[in-house]
DNA sequence: CTGAATTCATGTCAATTATCATGATTGAAG
DNA sequence: CTTCAATCATGATAATTGACATGAATTCAG
């Protein structure tokens, strides 16, 4: 096997910077050398909770839920996570078996490594450990303050808040395709359907928002962003 | 400054197993000697949100509460944590400032080393960072997963759920001193705290509990079980 | 010890949200 | 293209929770 033969598009990742900037180019190759890409088409499920854990992986490109099941079979999501935000998943290190499920929402693009391999570099290279262990931090986070912030607010308020975070966070547009059902926008700020879809046409009534289906347009931030933080 | 003589009782901490399992004596021994030891009395505040982050602290004794100030000055508590289960704060990797606040809701002894001596060794030494890693992400995980279950019940499903977090987590006994205010209560299961105060009363009153001011007696686990699930 | 402040407690009423019912629309599978 | 299922939509009603009021009990500083 001839080292300058080893095709190793990692060296272009984008997302190379941000897990593997303390790595060596001996390391990289050895850890990409047993990459495998996988493409996930929306709804696809990327790794299921209770699943044993035996792959780290992140998201090149697309969107995905985390979410859990509850006992009667409901589905509760915890949060959305585009690329840059999402490094495997936060129990890869703690826990033998998947603590929640992750989904597609739009097609997405995962760099799988086997996750013994990952764990040896991080073993035997602090600094990649501690890179790592930062964005890990920082993906929890962002739930937990997230998490907080939906808590402290009504119905109204809540489905602003999503509405906002999708055009201000993930699209960076004020028009946009909703990625998720109403049910999903439902088990993500904890209402029920019904009234996310009556707050919804609210808003359009209020011409906060013009509704085409999926595709929604911001036509009122200010006051989507006075609901949002007093509503 | 003869190293036979550095007193360092680090050396049979409880903790050290969690904490210290993969450092040299050398290392613990340049860990412990900047070490300082604080007690906090029930009430007092560990860490403020907003400070900047410069100590690395972990609970050798006690029980603390996590928590973060709305903009109109109400709290939320995220979580609470006995040693253990309290690794410095979570975001110690990853940000300058808390996110949070930390104190003391009873008694509680609180070991701090100088962050930046931790972080030293944790970029020389891997498995340490390793060990480290997985306890915030144990931490975490169990945030996650204890607010998705406090969200998806209803008023006393939630306090059943307090209650009996502290009867089988925190004191492992059915009868127990409620460390916090029935406000406080009310700031972690996001309900009023008059709420909180009148499903006591009912528990009381339907023979589930008994209530002699913070004193409470569990009298009937099983329905408290029943309804923590289905209430 | 005492007054002030906070916590605990309970009742009433209003606001918020869930549930159920029903139908239109959309999307996927054969 | 058609059929079935899921999603979207809206209304009516019930259940849940919050807000306000008021007073007792407890805690705490001086």
């Amino acid at each position: 096997m001839n080292s300058g033969n080893i095709k190793c598009d990692c060296e272009d990742c984008k997302l190379k910077s941000l897990f593997f900037s303390h790595v060596t180019v001996d390391e990289l190759i050895d850890i990409c050398e047993i990459k495998e890409e996988r493409t996930y088409f929306k709804g696809d499920i990327i790794t299921k909770e209770g699943d044993s854990i035996n792959e780290f992986l992140y998201l090149k490109e697309g969107l995905v839920k985390l979410s859990k099941s509850t006992d009667e079979g409901k589905d509760q999501i915890i949060s959305f996570s585009k690329p840059f935000d999402f490094v495997s998943l936060l129990s890869v290190f703690s826990s033998d078996t998947y603590q929640y499920s992750v989904s597609a929402i739009e097609d997405s693009h995962v760099c799988i490594l086997d996750l013994n391999v990952v764990k040896n570099h991080a073993r035997q290279n602090a600094l990649f450990t501690m890179d790592l262990m930062k964005r890990v931090s920082e993906a929890t986070d962002k739930i937990v303050l997230d998490n907080l912030e939906i808590r402290r607010k009504h119905l109204k308020g809540r489905v602003a808040h999503v509405l906002l975070y999708f055009a201000n966070y993930i699209y960076m547009k004020e028009e946009f395709e909703l990625p998720i059902s109403r049910r999903e926008i439902a088990e993500y700020i904890g209402m029920t359907t019904e009234n996310v879809i009556r707050t919804l046409s609210e808003f359009r009534k209020d011409k906060i928002i013009k509704i085409f289906g999926k595709y929604i347009q911001i036509a009122d931030k200010k006051r989507l962003e006075n609901i949002s933080e007093f509503g």
